[in-house]
Parts: C-alpha cells; sequence; structure tokens
DNA sequence: TTGTAGGCGTTATCAA
DNA sequence: TTGATAACGCCTACAA
C-alpha cells in the first residue's frame, strides 16, 4: 500500500490541495506550511504517482528513443555512448528516457512509434541514423510530437537537429590523404537510404575531384556499417588488380572489419595500407595500430540533443536551432 | 486532441465498456462487435492512454534498468549487449524499458530506484554489476518490488537470478596455462566488493593451489574494470624484477588496456606474453591477435533475465529460479 | 450481451 | 492562504 498525496493531507491535517501546491513549489502556500509539508512527505517517502500525474497534467516527462537495431545482436559501441549521454542529460533533467530497440524501416518500427505517440508514454523523441526521407519525420510532425535528431532529411518539415559535418571532414581527409601521396583511395559506403552515407560519400567524392583524381567504381564497396559488412568489402576491394592504398570507411565499426580484412592478407594496416573509419569511438584509440578516424562528440551530442528536446517541450513558440559540429580528424601515426 | 476510448465509443454508438472489453479480448461480447471496434479503433489509430490505463490497472507495464556508470562517459560494450538484449526481450513482450544511469552507491543511485519505485514508474527492475552486500537487494525486498539479478549476492534474500560460473571458468583456464608452461600467472583484480571480482579472483586461487602454485602478491594488481585502469595494472606487473608470462583479467575492456601497455614495452601479446580477459565481448574477435576470453552469452543473459522478470510479476507465488551458466573458454590460437 | 457508475492519484479551477 | 470539487482516460463490479 503506497503512501499517496491523500495519506499525507490527513497526517497534516490539511488538503491535499495545498499539500500538492505546497511540495510543487506554488507561493500562495505559506511558508510555515509549506515546510511541514516537505518534511512530512519525505518522512514518509510520499512520492508523487507518475501515472496519475501524467494524466492529470497530459505529459510524461519522459522521452524516447528507438535503437536502430539493424540486428538482432546490434554491436555498435556507437550506440552505448549515444545512449549513456542521453540517459545522463536526461537524468539530470529529471525526465526519464524510454528506450526500445526496433529493425529501421520495419512495420515493427512503426509499431513502437505509435505505441508511444498514441500511449503517450513520451513527450518527445530523440532520432538518429536518419533516412533522406525519413517517415519518422513526416509521422511526428503530423502528430505534432516534438522531436529531434542528429543528422537533417531531406523532408520540407521543421525541426531541431544537430548535424556533423560529415562532407567537409571526409573530404578534408581525402585532400591530406592525396597530400601524403595516395591516389587509389576506396571508399567503403553503407545503406545508401542513409544521411550519413550521402554526406559522407559526397565528401569523399568532392575531396577526390579537389584533388583532380577521377572516383572510380571499382574502388566503391557497398556495406552495411557492420564489422562483418566491412570485412566483406574490403575482401572484394583488395583483390581487385591495382588495390587501393587507403581505404574510407563509413564508420568506425566497418574499418574495423577492413582491419581484419587486411590483415589476412598479410598486410599491416596503417603501413601497407591506409584504413580510416568515422565516428571516433572510444574503442579506436585501444586498436592496434590506432584507427584513423573522424571523431564525433557522441556523448555530448546526445547529451545536447536531449537539452534541445527538453527546451522545445517547454517553450513551443521557440524557433528550431540547427547546430553545425565540425567532427576533427585523428591521425595518430600514419602512413 | 488524442482519440479516446470514449471517442471509439460514441462513433460504434456503444458504450465504453464494451469497447473496452472488445479490445482486450473478453468473450462476453459478441463476434460481431467485436470486429467492428476492432476496425473503428484501428481505423481512429486509438491506442489506450498509458497512464490512465497504469492508474487504473496498478502496474506500468515497463521494467527497470540502471546502468551503473561508473564514469561520466561509460564506454564498456557488455553494457550495450545487455541493453540490447533488456529491449529485445522486452519489446517483444510488450512491455517498455526505462534506463537510467546511475554511479553505483551514490545518492544519486538510490535517487533513480526511490523515484521509480515510489512513483510506481515500473513493475520491476533488473539488476547487474552485483555487489557482495547490495543495498538494491535489500531495499527492494523490503519494498516488495520484483527484481531479477545477474549474479547473486550475499544478501539473506530470495530471487531470482543468473549466475555464471566465472570461478569454474577461471580455474580451468589458469589450469590450461600451467599446462602450456605458465607459472608466473597474473591477476587483475576489479573492485573488491563486486561479486564477480570475489568469484573470479578465488577461481584463479584455486586453480594455482590446484596446479602446486602459491599465489604470490606481487602478481596481483588492483583495477576497476576500465580501459585505463587495465593499462596501469599491466605497467605494474610488467615492471617487477621476475615479470608474469600470462596476465587473467577481471573482463575484456581491462585486458585491452593491457594489451596497449605490453605492446608498448615492445611485446606483442600471445606470442611473448599470454593476456586473457573475460566478457566474450563482439570486440573481441576484431582484436588482433584475438584476445583470449572467457565468453559469457552477454545478450542472451539479458533477454533471459526479463523474461524470468516477467515471469516472477505474473505469477508472484513461483518459486524463484536460479539459473547457473557455464562460460565458455576462447583460446583461439594462442602462446 | 451490453450499459452504468465509481474510482485509480493528481492537479487545476474556483470559491471561501 | 486554504479547501472542495471536478476532471484526466481507463477498467471492472454490478445492474439491466
Amino acid at each position: 500500500m503506497p503512501v499517496t498525496i491523500r495519506d499525507v493531507a490527513r497526517k497534516l491535517n490539511l488538503s491535499v490541495t495545498t499539500v500538492s501546491r505546497a511540495l510543487d513549489g506554488y507561493d500562495d502556500v505559506a511558508e510555515e506550511t509549506r515546510q511541514r509539508v516537505i518534511a512530512a512527505a519525505l518522512e514518509m517517502e510520499y512520492v508523487p504517482n507518475r501515472a496519475a500525474r501524467q494524466l492529470r497534467r497530459q505529459r510524461a516527462d519522459t522521452i524516447g528513443y528507438v535503437l536502430p537495431a539493424h540486428e538482432p545482436r546490434f554491436a555498435d559501441p556507437f550506440f552505448s555512448e549515444f545512449v549513456a549521454g542521453l540517459g545522463d542529460e536526461a537524468g539530470s533533467s529529471n525526465v526519464d528516457l524510454l528506450i526500445s530497440t526496433a529493425s529501421p524501416n520495419e512495420e515493427e518500427e512503426q509499431l513502437v512509434y505509435q505505441r508511444w505517440v498514441h500511449g503517450h508514454k513520451v513527450d518527445g523523441f530523440v532520432l538518429n541514423h536518419m533516412r533522406l526521407r525519413d517517415w519518422r519525420v513526416i509521422y511526428l510532425d503530423r502528430k505534432e510530437v516534438p522531436f529531434v535528431s542528429l543528422e537533417r532529411t531531406l523532408d520540407p518539415v521543421e525541426y531541431a537537429c544537430i548535424e556533423v559535418d560529415g562532407f567537409g571532414a571526409v573530404r578534408e581527409l581525402v585532400l591530406r590523404l592525396v597530400e601524403m601521396g595516395h591516389r587509389r583511395i576506396a571508399f567503403v559506403c553503407g545503406p545508401p537510404h542513409l544521411v550519413i552515407q550521402a554526406d559522407r560519400y559526397a565528401g569523399y567524392r568532392d575531396g577526390l575531384r579537389s584533388a583532380g583524381i577521377m572516383p572510380t567504381l571499382e574502388l566503391i564497396a557497398e556495406s552495411d556499417l557492420t564489422h562483418q559488412g566491412g570485412y566483406h568489402a574490403a575482401q572484394q576491394l583488395l583483390s581487385i588488380s591495382d588495390p587501393p592504398s587507403a581505404i574510407l570507411c563509413i564508420n568506425d565499426l566497418t574499418a574495423f572489419g577492413v582491419y581484419q580484412a587486411v590483415r589476412e592478407r598479410g598486410l599491416q594496416p596503417n603501413r601497407d595500407i591506409c584504413i580510416a573509419g568515422f565516428d571516433g569511438l572510444e574503442i579506436t584509440r585501444w586498436s592496434h595500430p590506432e584507427l584513423i578516424t573522424i571523431d564525433q562528440p557522441v556523448y555530448d551530442i546526445a547529451r545536447q540533443l536531449v537539452k534541445m528536446l527538453l527546451m522545445s517541450l517547454n517553450e513551443s513558440d521557440k524557433p528550431y536551432s540547427r547546430v553545425m559540429i565540425k567532427p576533427k580528424i585523428m591521425m595518430p601515426g600514419c602512413c
């Protein structure tokens, strides 16, 4: 039998109204009364029932994040850093974080969003891994559910987001590699409908062109953001007649797959062949030789996204902010 | 203006009762009526309001997990695999997963549990990283909130849990190493109050003793489960006059830190010195040379824990199950 | 087989 | 400065 606001009121010989207002910090309650209420609440371990409050206030004090789990057992540490950021910021803002996993674009994914939206489980969403055209953006906009995202889609909808300049960073990395003498630079792609793929790949092509190098199809490998995918892509790239001297990857995980394929050929990463990822995951710093990567502050981005979401929750009239982040190229001792 | 059960009832000229019962699958509603209701609900995109339902039913259909984040930016992929398992199983059982991060044993951690318990945010908890004496066990037991855990504490409380036989696995690994000729086998510890530390360390000592080797203090290094901690511990172990030929670690993350320290001394892991971790994380398979580890099925354990929790939620009279899992020693080509 | 009505615990409106 | 009261949306005992 949990303690309710009525129990507290009864004990103090006050009305529930007064107790409620005292605890919520309204200023039309006598200071002495407030102190008594607070003391009693603490002593009785009273905490407002969230369901009742939510029903009354029509908000959940909860934000939602649906993890795009391509495989049943997803393994990209990107998400653990991202979720950590969401969790920490949510916690310190006193809202809860609701998490689910779902395969992108599957019916399953839609069900999760629908359940949470219609069931009023969450007040807003954090999105990432955006697709160029993203039904989530359209859907949430139509339902008037606030959301923020990492990466911006092409959908004609206004919303707050953080963008990472993958285009510029990859472009610069390509130019640096060319300066170091590389001419055969390959790129391992992610799924074509993803914003990060379009963005980073465009940077790759633009870098090559700026250096006067013609992008060639045999140096482009399709992949799927996984270690496994990177491994297979590299096998393909390494078996052509004039193999690349550098391989850029859509993300760090893919790059580690490339590492493995390279080693199996008896080559040494970053001595015989240059390999670069994208994300700047913590584990890249433990790899040997240390992976070249483009470091985006995943944890901080996640925290910032939560801040932005809470802001748009509280002041819905504010204009949508759009933040652009320049990631940092990490080239620890390189070939 | 979200659609409520009343809207559906009005549209069909039925009472809310009938609609409610039809949707919940009661058998005292005419089949034809049920079909009409279901069709209308689908068309109107009606989903029951969770807060209202929760208030009425007195349960949240949500389970909670508090991530023990020692650092602000925790980085152990163990947790991403664990959370993935929780999320997947929760999702397929149609309950939600509430997540927060908190430093163990801090006041902050207690606050999270209290908020969720008193606020009725969750119906039960999944715990891991148990301490030998764990206030969470005592607290939840006292509050009569169901929970399950990975690893069992010494607290005199009955509860369902999964145990991994770290003792046996580490012991066997030690014996195998001795067979291979190792005599100087070191151990890098985790925090002493953790169950996994007590368990695995005991296995280490018992293995040595069974092989007729006297454990010696200079081969024991304190650490904290992190990469950084493993790195420092290894530096210490490698600088003694008669350094170890094998280093066992409390977990994989620590082992990777050891890798780094070993390499900085110009040594090659698993050729010049044997290094082993514990967890069997996905990334161990990408390391080079591949890390020796003790593989516990983290993802499946997490799913199983959720199942056990939901079971004890639904049938509170069932006896508590205790599952023991034998982890698997992974020694891919070793010195 | 269907409908009526009361209440889950809170907060907000309004009156005292 | 405080209190009575009415919702929020849903479920269910009970009545029809």
